[in-house]
RNA sequence: GCCGGAGUGGCGAAAUUGGUAUACGCACUAGACUCAAAAUCUAGCGGGCUUUACGCUCAUGUCGGUUCGAGUCCGACCUCCGGCACCA
């Protein structure tokens, strides 16, 4: 140990211990219990920010934790290497994909290393590789066998001028992003994945993750898949036009509120649907020009947000209410989808919010036919309701249903229309099913040939992987890539030998990242995804970690995923997590000169703001404008600070530190650099203190010979010792429920108390260095989990050898109540509620000791003097409340 | 627009889950040490008021409610953030 903390110099040392001694290589143990502890997997963009900095520090943070309590621990990482942004550099930079990637990868492998995260890196992997992507198309022909994988039409978002497929993301605006044409949808045959049968299963089993999961990820979720539980209804249409075919004619309609109908006006179909497109000679030209209208209106792709206002026109078709047997019209409206439901609703202005929109638009007839349940009498109706009332309640102008509760209602009406014929109970999800085809190059290809007399013929498993080509021409323009590599293309059908062609569609990425945390317990296995035993052994999960903002779409893919290979006996549970800590995004307050036409440090940039501290705008020192945005981390090529920096100017150790002590891990974190000087000083703090007692006790290298029990303790040295093990168990509780930067504020705290013990080492007793001792052990220990080389470095200070902490079977410390308990607590005293005065009270007061003490303080009685007690209450070991009158 | 979340000092935040609001840290101020600076150490640090006190009072986005007691629970609103199926 040197005098002076010098981060960089012990970082090198112990990260090359740990690599040397495989400090962090798995091996299963069934003598141990196992933990596994993931993060969620980076894109190699090349560098790492703060967002990544977090999310792995909270990760090592747990995984250190846990193999000082004795786990066996698994903490793996890889890359999940395909995607745009490599395709991207090809198509502007004219480099190969795999080669930027891998020099990415390259990069970001060392950055994390020089972070000192312990990883295993002997199970690294990474998406693009065949051995990797031979199991996505080893995954998709499983499904095409269990029919879980179909082929269908559905739409992209097509740049005519390009002539090539974007993602939502380039056709942002509805124009493309290369070239600024407006964008156009197009029809395609794609790949799916039927997630959607999985979907009450996917609803039913949160039962077993709701402890570990947050429950605003799993509301998310319940939402994204939308179950609903309603009935079909169908509706004869009357059409004077159609003469005799009027009877056969009918229209479906999807409801949830059956108990409504009685206040249908109309029904609303969308302008795609095959009625209004079956029968559309039959229209005005009034009505082909707005469904015309209508669905060039739909074609367009929307941003979030840009709601249409509501449109329509009526057909002049009529429709029969099965119920009422009232005669209603048919419209067609812009906000009916035909991708929902069955495209065609009963529209109730009086009791759907939308549907009334609607009526007022068009001055259509809301007829209220429920009442809110509590109400007695229905006062005085007004003339038009202002508003839908969506609420379930008590059933009027319903006929013979009239008084009955929605509830009982839509069970009762949903038999009655199934018993007359016109109706069925149906249950529908907003879930669709998994679009997984892109028409890329950087992708696992899907593992399909056409051949023109055998359709599309599954490539057989022993001819996987399906490898990318080494290069292709990235032009941006046109179809894709793959598409225009013949050698590629061309090849011969599996079941005819006849001439065949490849599909040249890749799969999403969503793909790799659905299942890569199973293939990391058997990287290297080239028969089969992985070992079913070795990953029933590790899986599932024990705390997964990442983002917020894959809360809905990953986490529920994989969910599926686990499913699907649950039922091909790969695994032998159901959900593949079981915790699951979602970290807030890092952003990053950036600052934009058009002038300079740069960014700018935020150190140059001055900040006007009103009084709520809301940004009204910023200059530069200089006098110039400068636009001010908080962009996600990552996401823009503004990257706010880089973590290499950081590392190189304060230490792997202290940017650790502080990332995780500047908030909790759920909350959104805005990038400041100030603040990290804190981080280092207390490391060096608690280096000086252990230089200083090793070098000056010449008892220290032996203080843990003796035992505590025949050891006699001056009052500072109780004190500290009390501290340590508050410490220990607040740290603990804090781990324990997932806080960790709390424990910093602990660790702290615990520090700035060994220096308050202020005895000089060379005139201190037995007791005080065994109190010191113990101190340093815990606060080294339970430092580990944050900065691992300091806490290496200060270990061996301890101990006197270089073998490591978890070489040496170091364990994390354990609180002795005894030893922690306070004996005198400070009891708050009010007086109607407000504090009047603090009582010092021995800790274990009982309720009338606390109440006695409360009411002979000088300062409380001249509160009470004269008045009446009402009521008292006293609240062991926190406060006495006074209610007087 | 729909779904989900957040809002506490100048700043990041804490609050034993309904019980002493502002722990810990940053920034700042003053002092010690120093020729000086840095580093380090000591003290102060939400607003207002006055009789400067172990004083009063206001304060956890805004307004209202429940309670002996609300940052925490309920209702409405405002602002910001995440996701919305081809960004990963």
């Amino acid at each position: 140990m040197d005098e002076k903390y010098f981060a960089q110099k012990i970082e090198r040392k112990w990260q090359r211990l740990w690599r040397e001694r495989g400090t962090f290589e798995a091996v299963p143990d069934e003598t141990r219990p196992k933990f596994y502890c993931l993060e969620m997997l980076p894109y190699p963009s090349g560098k790492l920010h703060m967002g990544h900095v977090r999310n792995y520090s909270i990760g090592d943070a747990l995984s250190w934790y846990k193999r000082l309590q004795g786990f066996n621990v698994l903490h793996p990482i890889g890359w999940d290497s395909f995607g745009q942004p490599a395709e991207q550099a090809a198509i502007k930079q004219g480099v190969n994909p795999r080669d930027w990637t891998e020099e990415n990868i390259e990069q970001m492998r060392g950055q994390l290393q020089s972070l000192g995260i312990s990883y295993d890196w002997s199970r690294e992997i990474a998406a693009h590789r065949p051995d990797f992507y031979k199991f996505d198309q080893w995954f998709f022909l499983k499904m095409l066998e269990m029919g879980l994988a179909y082929r269908k039409n559905s739409e992209v978002n097509w740049c005519p001028h390009c002539e090539t497929t974007l993602s939502n993301e380039q056709a942002s605006g509805g124009i493309c992003w290369r070239c600024g044409t407006q964008v156009e949808k197009q029809m395609r045959a794609q790949w799916f994945v039927r997630i959607t049968k999985y979907a009450d299963e996917l609803l039913e089993d949160m039962e077993q993750i709701e402890d570990g999961w947050p429950e605003r990820v799993l509301t998310m979720q319940r939402n994204w898949i939308g179950r609903s539980k309603g009935a079909f209804v169908e509706f004869k249409v009357k059409n004077s036009k159609l003469g005799d075919k009027d009877a056969e004619q009918r229209l479906k309609v999807f409801t949830t509120r059956i108990d409504t109908i009685y206040g249908v006006n109309s029904i609303v179909v969308a302008a795609e649907h095959p009625f209004i497109q079956e029968n559309l000679d039959e229209f005005s030209g009034e009505v082909q020009d707005k469904v015309d209208e209508i669905i060039a209106e739909h074609a367009k792709p929307k941003d979030y947000g840009e709601e249409a206002e509501k449109d329509g026109i009526d057909t002049g078709m009529k429709a029969i209410n099965p119920f009422s047997g009232e005669e209603i019209p048919i419209w067609v409206g812009n906000y009916v989808m035909m991708g929902y439901g069955t495209g065609a609703v009963m529209s109730v202005p009086a009791h759907d919010e939308r549907d009334f929109e609607f009526a007022q638009k068009f001055g259509l007839p809301i007829r209220t036919v429920i009442k809110p349940a509590g109400e007695t009498e229905a006062e005085e109706e007004p003339e038009v309701a202002a508003a839908a009332f969506s609420e379930k309640g008590i059933l009027i102008n319903s006929d013979s249903w009239n008084g009955k509760h929605s509830k009982e209602a839509i069970g009762a009406m949903t038999a009655y229309a199934e018993t007359n014929g016109f109706g069925k109970g149906a249950v529908t999800y907003r879930l669709r099913d998994w679009g997984i085809s892109r028409q890329r190059f950087w992708g696992a290809p899907i593992p399909i040939i056409y051949c023109e007399s055998c359709g599309a013929v599954p490539v057989p498993f022993d001819q996987l992987p399906v490898e990318l080509p080494e290069s292709a021409p990235f032009t941006g323009i046109g179809e894709s890539p793959l598409a225009k590599v013949d050698e590629f293309v061309n090849t011969t059908c599996p079941k005819c030998d006849g001439p065949g062609k490849r599909e040249t569609d890749t799969m999403d990425t969503f793909v790799d990242s659905t299942w890569y945390y199973f293939r990391y317990t058997d990287p290297k296995n080239t028969e089969q995804p992985f070992d079913q035993k070795t990953a029933n052994y590790w899986l599932p999960v024990d705390q997964y970690i990442g983002g917020i903002d894959h809360a809905v779409m990953h986490l529920l893919y994989t969910r599926f995923w686990t499913k699907m290979m649950r039922d091909i006996d790969l695994v032998e549970f159901d959900e593949p997590a079981s915790n699951l800590l979602t970290q807030g995004m890092v952003v990053a307050e950036s600052f934009y000169s058009k002038e300079k036409e740069s960014y700018v440090v935020p150190d140059d940039v001055v900040i006007e703001r009103d009084e709520t501290g809301k940004v009204l705008g910023a200059k530069l020192k200089d006098g110039s404008d400068v636009r001010v945005a908080v962009e996600k981390m990552g996401k823009s090529k503004l990257n706010g600070v880089d973590p290499n920096d950081m590392i190189s100017i304060y230490g792997a150790d202290a940017v650790r530190t502080f990332s995780m002590f500047a908030a909790p891990v759920e909350n959104e974190l805005v990038w400041q650099e100030t603040g990290i000087d804190g981080a280092v000083r207390f490391l060096q703090r608690v280096w000086r203190f252990i230089y200083k007692w090793k070098t000056e006790n010449e008892n220290w290298a032996n203080g843990d010979s003796r035992d505590s029990v025949d050891l006699e303790f001056s009052g500072g040295a109780k004190k500290l010792r009390q501290k340590t093990h508050q410490t220990i168990r607040r740290i603990t509780d804090n781990f324990e429920s997932g806080q960790f930067n709390t424990p910093v504020a602990a660790l702290m705290e615990l520090s700035n108390a060994m220096y308050d013990l202020n005895v000089e080492p060379k005139q201190a007793n037995a007791g005080d260095l065994f109190a010191v001792r113990e101190a340093c052990r815990s606060l080294t220990l339970m430092l580990t989990p944050y900065a691992p080389h300091v806490s290496e470095e200060l270990w061996e200070a301890i101990t006197g050898s270089d073998a490591g902490i978890l070489e040496s079977a170091a364990e994390f410390p354990i609180a002795d109540e005894d030893v922690a308990k306070e004996d005198e607590v400070e009891i708050a005293v009010q007086v109607n509620g407000k504090l009047r005065a603090r009582v010092i009270a021995p800790a274990d007061s009982d309720k009338e000791k606390l109440q006695e003490l409360a009411m002979e303080d000088g300062k409380i009685q001249e509160y009470t003097n004269g008045k009446e007690i009402v009521k008292v209450i006293v609240v062991p070991g926190r406060l006495v409340n006074l209610v007087v009158k």
